[in-house]
DNA sequence: GCACCACTAAACATGA
DNA sequence: CTCATGTTTAGTGGTG
């Protein structure tokens, strides 16, 4: 990484460009994922940090990658907070000056899968960030008093102990008696504070993460080893205290199966979930609700693993199972702490439970609701963040948009990126993890036609922070063909990047250089002289030359997905948990929208690009007929020179697509694709 | 290791 | 002169 970041330095530094080096820097990292960001060569750095990662997460038991990943989460939402107390987030400029400045430290701080802060801030709504952070503040007051309570109780046993020599000894019994009944009551009313916190929402996370926010808060770097703090200091190892609370084997809950599961050899009973035991609910372990977070294996325990016990707040080093056996039936018995730790567990997961189903259900609803308006001329308003300066022509439309029904506010409106980290539903995940840029063709090839994907995604792409798995050429083309004429001026292509998606709203510099870098390269954009301007066109018959036959996903693209899609899991529950927000895609890609006929097609799975597809056939089209010249010809007015050429193309008749009536867009790319386009 | 592709950066040209 | 738009070249990294 760091030599990486050197790399990158030097890269940017050349071009005298501070603002739009950084930028760029962060771009890439943020965007992908990756990396990136200051991390080395921008992309590259990225995508090979990603590989690096990848690679290592291949040797990694599943639980010990979530553990990771648990970590980084952690890690960046501490972050987060830290720039929520300072007042550092700066919602107003998205632009790469701003950016330059904190870059360095959110990049310093991600690791290739990682959430920025940024992301996170957009997680939240700033209602959200509010009172989360308040209401943390107050945790942390609380576990001040009640550290301070249990210290002073804790003094006074000692005193009482001390003075209790020279008293009778009845007396000194029920002494401590009192004290460690307090205790006892105190541990309870942390607990409980915790659970109420968790009802509301607002530490949503599993025990360990939860109390890393809460911790750290006024901390820089807080080492991800300080996260069970929280759950330890209700009931500090050591604290002679809990151990004399302990040893009086006090049984709050009066289940006794508790023992028994505990005792039970965990290899009978696989997952076997702790948390259900306690509270009360007298049954048993319910195997029901424990995988969520762990798969284990057979011969594992689904608290045991990397070697440590997992229990919340232990993290005991164990080297065997036998040991952690051992380890779990002395530590972690039948006793206050541990059923209440349970309790609090099961508190989390059912929050957790809760979150799913809440923002499953709010997902839906969005979906339906955006996805079924009938035709609006063009679904995706103007960029949120109309790039400055380019007004040369612009035709672009301007819908309003981006207004959400139900009333959600998405972030994009304001200024920089928003955010997220979700993983586009999909396949996303891979070029999440692919670190840069819209990088490539793996992605771009493998993964589903851009259309499609982006029709399933799109809302996505428009407020997260990711950058696209496609290339510069497929976003370019797919531009292009969404609109009526199949034509666009180079200002609208910027606007149609920055309103398709938050990763373009900045780093203008870098990708509006790459957007005509491609243009003037590949020969499937013509250009074409207008009344207005000149306006590009596509050729897709050049495009379709230019494109390998086919791709199947490659293996590292596989795996990428896969160690992305365990992180996207882990994270959005951790993220639904932790914010309520409304993020729509995170669900799985599956989850497309009811409601759009559009989105639903099936559609092809090839890139935009990708081989197949044939042609961009607008809405009708149905036979690959279609062909791209079409586009050129729709084009009414331009005369074009190369044009003649494109006309060439068999297919006459794009049809009709309906350019005038044209309804969204994405509507039609969705119907594009859908026919025969399987990917050869 | 190589070829190809994609991305980024930058220099340069041109026209408004 | 500045800016937007285009074109071109070079370097880098990923992938097959």
């Amino acid at each position: 990484m760091m030599v990486e970041s050197a790399s990158e330095t030097i890269r940017s530094a050349p071009s005298g460009q501070n603002g739009v080096g950084s930028i760029s820097g962060q771009a890439d990292g943020g965007g992908g994922g990756g990396g990136a960001g200051a991390s080395g060569t921008g992309g590259g750095g990225a995508g090979r940090d990603t590989a690096a990662g990848a690679d290592s997460n291949g040797e990694m038991s599943p639980a010990e990658l979530l553990h990771f990943q648990q970590q980084q989460a952690l890690q960046v939402a501490r972050q987060f907070l830290l720039q929520q107390a300072s007042g550092l987030s700066s919602p107003g400029s998205n632009d790469s000056k701003q950016s330059a400045v904190q870059v360095p430290v959110s990049v310093a701080m991600m690791s290739p899968q990682m959430l920025t802060p940024q992301q996170m801030q957009q997680i939240l709504s700033p209602p959200q960030l509010q009172a989360l952070l308040q209401q943390q503040q107050a945790l942390m007051l609380q576990q001040e008093y009640y550290k301070k309570q249990q210290e002073q109780l804790h003094l006074q046993l000692l005193t009482q102990q001390q003075a209790g020599k020279q008293q009778p000894k009845e007396a000194l019994g029920n002494k401590q008696l009192a004290f460690q009944q307090q205790l006892l009551q105190m541990q309870q009313l942390q607990q409980q504070h915790l659970l109420n916190l968790q009802r509301q929402g607002l530490v949503s996370l599993q025990p360990s993460q939860a109390s890393g926010p809460l911790q750290t808060l006024p901390q820089a770097a807080v080492c991800p080893t300080d996260l069970p703090q929280l759950w330890k200091g209700e009931g500090a190892p050591g604290q002679p205290a809990e151990d004399s609370v302990k040893q009086e084997g006090l049984d709050l809950t009066g289940s006794a199966t508790t023992a028994t599961s505990f005792a039970a050899p965990p290899k009978v009973s696989p997952p076997l979930s702790h948390h259900t035991l306690p509270n009360g609910q007298p049954t048993v372990l319910t195997p029901r609700r424990d995988s969520s977070s762990h798969e284990e294996t057979p011969g594992s325990h689904p608290l045991y693993g990397h070697g440590e016990c997992k229990w919340p707040g232990c993290e005991t080093l164990c080297e065997d199972l036998g040991q952690f056996i051992k380890h779990l039936n002395t530590e972690h018995a039948l006793d206050d702490r541990s059923t209440a730790q349970c309790r609090v567990q099961m508190q989390v997961v059912q929050q957790l439970e809760i979150q799913l189903a809440k923002e499953s259900e709010r997902l839906q609803a969005m979906m339906a609701h955006l996805h079924m308006r009938p035709s609006e001329p063009k679904p995706f308003s103007q960029p949120l963040n109309p790039v400055p300066g380019s007004s040369s022509f612009s035709k672009v439309t301007v819908s309003a948009a981006d207004s959400f029904p139900d009333g959600l506010v998405h972030p994009p409106t304001s200024a920089a990126a928003p955010v997220t980290p979700l993983r586009p539903p999909g396949l996303s995940s891979a070029s999440l993890h692919s670190g840069g840029p819209a990088r490539r063709r793996s992605s771009d090839k493998f993964c589903s036609p851009i259309s499609s994907e982006l029709a399933q995604n799109h809302e996505f792409y428009k407020n997260a922070d990711v950058r696209p798995p496609f290339t510069y050429a497929s976003l370019i083309r797919q531009a292009i063909l969404e609109t009526p004429d199949r034509q666009l001026t180079l200002n609208e292509i910027y606007n149609w990047f920055t309103r398709m998606f938050a990763y373009f709203r900045r780093n203008t510099a870098t990708w509006k250089n790459a957007v005509r870098h491609n243009l003037s390269l590949h020969k499937c954009f013509v250009r074409v002289e207008n009344v207005k301007g000149a306006v590009w066109t596509v050729d897709e018959r050049e495009y379709q030359k230019r494109r390998p036959p086919k791709m199947t996903g490659s293996p590292t693209l596989v795996k990428n997905m896969i160690s992305g899609l365990s992180y996207g899991a882990l994270n959005a529950s951790y993220q639904a948990a932790l914010a309520e927000s409304s993020f729509p895609l995170l669900n799985s890609p599956g989850m497309l929208n009811p409601g759009s006929a559009s989105s639903l097609l099936p559609l092809s799975h090839d890139d935009v690009g990708a081989s197949v597809e044939p042609l961009p056939s607008n809405g009708s089209s149905s036979p690959p007929r279609l062909s791209p010249p079409q586009y050129s010809h729709q084009v009414q007015v331009k005369e074009e020179p190369a044009e003649a050429e494109e006309d060439r193309r068999p297919g006459p008749a794009l049809g009709p697509p309906n350019p005038s009536t044209a309804g969204p867009p994405e509507d039609r790319d969705l119907e594009e694709e859908l026919p025969g386009e399987e990917l050869s």
